[in-house]
Order: C-alpha cells, then structure tokens, then sequence
DNA sequence: TCGAATTTGTGCGTATGTATC
DNA sequence: GGATACATACGCACAAATTCG
C-alpha cells in the first residue's frame, strides 16, 4: 500500500490552494509556521512542499519575505531557423519585435583571447589560438532574458572592418551578415541544446530562481566551404524563454 | 570572506580522488560511514557532497549496493534537420547506424482516442477530436534511449492502408513517407526543446538516474498547406543522448 | 537611521524505509 | 533471513535577507 508521505500531502493542499484562486498570482502565502499548525504537520514538512512547488514553478521563495505565487511570465520566443538571419538586421531585435519588445543587449568584447580547448576543437583550431571573445547579455525592455559568449578565430576576421562584432561599419549586424562582408557565405549552423541548472553566477544575471532549468546551446556557424567561422555558447533559461525550431523537409 | 560550507569540500576531495585515479569508471567507493570517519564529518555531509556529484553525473547511486564512479557512456547523437528524413527509411535507424549501433523501437497504438486539450491546440483541432496515439520507445542496442509519444488526427489518416503508424505497407516509414502516400507534402516541422527532471516512470522506463535531467521536444509536422499532420512529445535523456540541430541559412 | 522581529534559506543530525548481497 | 548500504522523511539550529517600528 502506497502511503503518501505527508510533505506531498502538504504540496497537494498548496497547488489546489493555488488552483482554485484562494491565492492569486503575487499573494503572499502565509508564513510556514502557520501552515504548519493550520495543517497539524511540522515546519518542515511545509518547507518541503513549497521547496516542491518552487522546482515546479508554482511558487517563488524570497528570503526575508515570503512564499509567493509565481507569476505566470510571457516567455519570449526564440526562434530558430534558416529564415532567421535577415540582411541589415540582427536576428534578435527581430525575434523581440514579434512579441512587441524591445530588443536590446550589452555586449563586451576581447579581442586575442587564446582559446580554450573545447572551443578550438568546435572552431577546428588548435588549443591556444588567439580567439575574439564577445560576451553577450540580451535584454527584452531592459531586463536581461538570455546570455551569449561568442568566439570568432582571429585568423578569420583579424585585421579587417569586422574584427570587433560590435564595432565598425557592421555592429551588432549578426555573424552571417559580417561574414558575407569579408565575402564568407555561411551556410549553415550547428545547434547543440542540453538541459542545465543555472549557476548561481547565472541566476543572478537572469534574475531567476537559483538552480532554475536552463538549456545551454553551443552553436557553431559554418561557411560553404565547410569552415567553422564562429561558435558561441548561450544560455536560455526556461522561465524566461521558450525555444522555437524551425525544421525544412527536403525529400 | 567566502567560508565554504563541509559538503563542498568533501565533494572537491571525491571528485579529484576520481580525476586522479584513485577509483576509476565503475568502482565502488567505500561506504559512507567510511568515508565520514576518515574525513572526519558527519555521514550527511557525505551524502550531501556525493548527492551533488551524482547531479553532475560524476558519481552513481545504487540502493542496497554502494556509490559507483559513473561509466562514460557514448552517447547517441539525435540528428534534427532538413536532411534527416530519407525515402523509404526511419530517421532514427540512419542515427543509429551513424554510431554503429542498432536502432529498434516498440511501440503501442491506440487508435480513436480523443485529444486532450494541449495536443488539440497544437493540431488546431478541437479537445476531444479523435487521434490515432502512438507510445515509442526507441532502443540503441536493445537498450532504450529516448520515448516518445505521438499523436496523428484520426481525421486525417482515419480509412486509409497509413492509420497505424507501425502497421500497413508503411510501417515503420516515418510521418513524412507515410503522409506521402496520402499525398500530403510535409514540409517542415517545429519543434520546441524544454529542459525538464525526469519522472520516476521516466527515469525507470530509461533506466537512468531519478531527477535527472531530460530534454522534452515538442515537435509538429505541418503539410506544405499549413496544416498539422502530427504532433509528439519526445523525451530525450542527457546522459544517454545528444540532441543536434542543424540549421541551413538563407539570405 | 538603525536595530529588532519575522521569514525564508542552509547545514547537519537522526530515525526509518528499502534494496542488495 | 540477516547484515549492509543507500534513499527518504523529518527535526533543530543558525545564517541571511527583508520588513517595520
């Protein structure tokens, strides 16, 4: 026989709490002392339940304050695709701009990094080629939504108008229109998504929950010629972002 | 001044005791109460230090038997692209034998069950129209990898030789081969990958750790017309499988 | 402005369940 | 069936953050 252990229990009197609009999105819950004697269980008990509903979005903790109920975010869609990457136009203003947001971001970059050794195998480098690195926070009206670190080799871009992503004639213009400037055609991405728990350093910039779901994306574009000409490894978390990809069928 | 708490260092001293050596793929380690004397902490502090390793897939817990040093298992590589459906063959045969593995799958179908309210929105029907389900579960080696669940409306396919997905002179075939018979053209799919926890049935059915990490692809085929033609849930494990996607540019 | 009270978050111990050998 | 070891549930103490008088 299956007994329930109380903390599910508990978790179980919570969500349909939730449910039923006893408590709306934003409310305070009570604090767990008074749930745990409203309910005859142990403050513990309470903890572990809400501990539940946090991992599933339910609710939201803030320390010194209060349990909340969670509210329900609009998730900017990213969109993944081949009709993506529009001349004279960065691929996330437009993806912002089809959800009525402001697309923006910061970016800072370094320029003759030497590469790491999981970058110089994804860029068909060697260990410790010089690289330049752009880290990137993009932001929907103001606040951040998903972070980016980009590595281009030097060899490639090194001494033209475009070394630097956001600087010269081309800022912020996206890889494949820079690219096609130094007469590179790139003709397809590599997407590689695996699911992550955010690092504190993560959350902190996302302003999300600490271990909170995110899926880290290492991206590789590639010329026609088959050359990797950059790779980036971004980082979408699930709370703010949904993932959108667009596959073509050819038979 | 950062003090870091026991737990951690107790797991910096079992993962450089693994890194170096010491225990290597497939060990066991000595039991906690060991493990706590020698260090000299408390039991919990070692299960806390070795609950984060096994998060992290560095260490594995069996119940009854002991701690083991995680297998580096190949993982199998989920090809996702315009390429990926060939004539008169499964996509997922071709990415097994891309490994040198061999691709299987069982599956169940149900025909004529009504659509619950999430898979109708996506097949822009109405909750409750009828679909044909089918339950995959796709094996590497006779080992499972990856489940999925897929959903066909019954209006589409219902009467013809391609209502059972794995019966008929296209079993096996695939959505793209078998709605080709129809005279359908299925030109591109979305699909929307989302970090997930496995469930405990997850977690069994794959034989993987519980709590661990999953991707769930939402995917849909739509015909050249715009219409859906099938939608499935997909779960794809972390440990077991790398997810690819591989996205041409068009300017 | 500051400090005390409240509330959540974290670390750790103990008791019990359960799988394995 | 007994011994061993991991898994789970729960309690207590304290730290950290917030709120409010």
């Amino acid at each position: 026989m299956p007994e329930q252990p109380p903390y599910l229990g508990i978790a179980d009197v919570l969500r349909r709490r939730v449910a039923e609009r006893e408590w709306t999105s934003g409310d305070r819950l009570p604090s767990r002392a008074q749930i745990a004697q409203e309910c005859g269980v142990g403050e513990n008990v309470v903890r572990r339940a809400q501990e539940l509903l946090i991992s599933q979005g339910v609710l939201e903790g803030r320390a010194g304050s209060g349990t909340y109920v969670a509210e329900p975010r609009k998730r900017v869609r990213v969109v993944r695709s081949a009709a993506r990457e529009q001349p004279q136009s960065s691929p996330f203003r437009a993806d912002m701009k089809a959800v009525g947001r402001q697309g923006d971001w910061e970016s800072r970059t370094d320029a003759k990094v030497p590469a790491p050794a999981e970058v110089a195998t994804r860029l068909g480098t060697t260990e410790g080629d010089l690289c330049v690195r752009t880290a990137y926070e993009f932001l929907a009206d103001g606040k951040p939504v998903h972070l980016s670190t980009s590595w281009e080799p030097y060899e490639v871009t090194g001494g033209t108008l475009v070394v630097l992503p956001e600087g010269g004639p081309h800022a912020g213009a996206g890889v494949v229109n820079r690219m096609a400037a130094l007469g590179i055609n790139v003709s397809h991405a590599v997407e590689q998504p695996e699911p992550q728990q955010a690092t504190a350093e993560e959350a902190s910039l996302l302003g999300i929950q600490k271990a909170a779901l995110v899926t880290h994306i290492r991206r590789t574009y590639y010329s026609d010629e088959g050359q990797p000409v950059e790779t980036a490894d971004i980082v979408v978390p699930t709370a703010l972002c949904e993932i959108v990809y667009e596959v073509p069928i050819s038979r």
